[in-house]
DNA sequence: GCAATGACGCTCT
DNA sequence: CAGAGCGCCATTG
């Protein structure tokens, strides 16, 4: 990886559990950016093929997929999604019934 | 070291 | 309801 930033934003991915997702404003405070989604998608951006972070748990605010470079993953995302048993309405999701709920780790 | 860029988010018009 | 603008910060040329 890059540095340690990218690291903090892909350990809070990882632990999003399947079936679940997260808005890159969520990633960016869980993983003690507050305010940086930017850093998150650029991270995400920067991601290997292959790698062990389910990136494809990461949408937008609006419960949607972000344009990205190559159209053609940004329909795999959705599909990827709807394999985990996430159901799109239109172009985006429902972020109420499908947002991840991280338990605090800290006790 | 400066300028430009980028998988975002929020507010205003 | 749709579009535009501003802020935030790390990476790259």
């Amino acid at each position: 990886m890059t540095s340690a930033t990218y690291a903090r934003i892909y350990a809070v991915v990882r632990r999003i559990r399947r079936g679940r997702v997260a808005t890159y404003g969520q990633v960016a405070q869980l993983a003690g950016l507050p305010g940086q989604a930017r850093l998150v998608g650029y991270a995400l951006a920067a991601l290997p093929d292959g790698s062990d972070v389910p990136w494809h748990r990461v949408v937008n605010a609006r419960g949607g997929i972000s344009p990205r470079a190559d159209t053609g993953w940004g329909d795999a995302q959705r599909a990827l999604l709807q394999g985990e048993r996430v159901v799109f309405a239109g172009d985006t999701l429902s972020l109420a019934r499908y947002q991840w709920r991280p338990r605090r780790r800290a006790r």
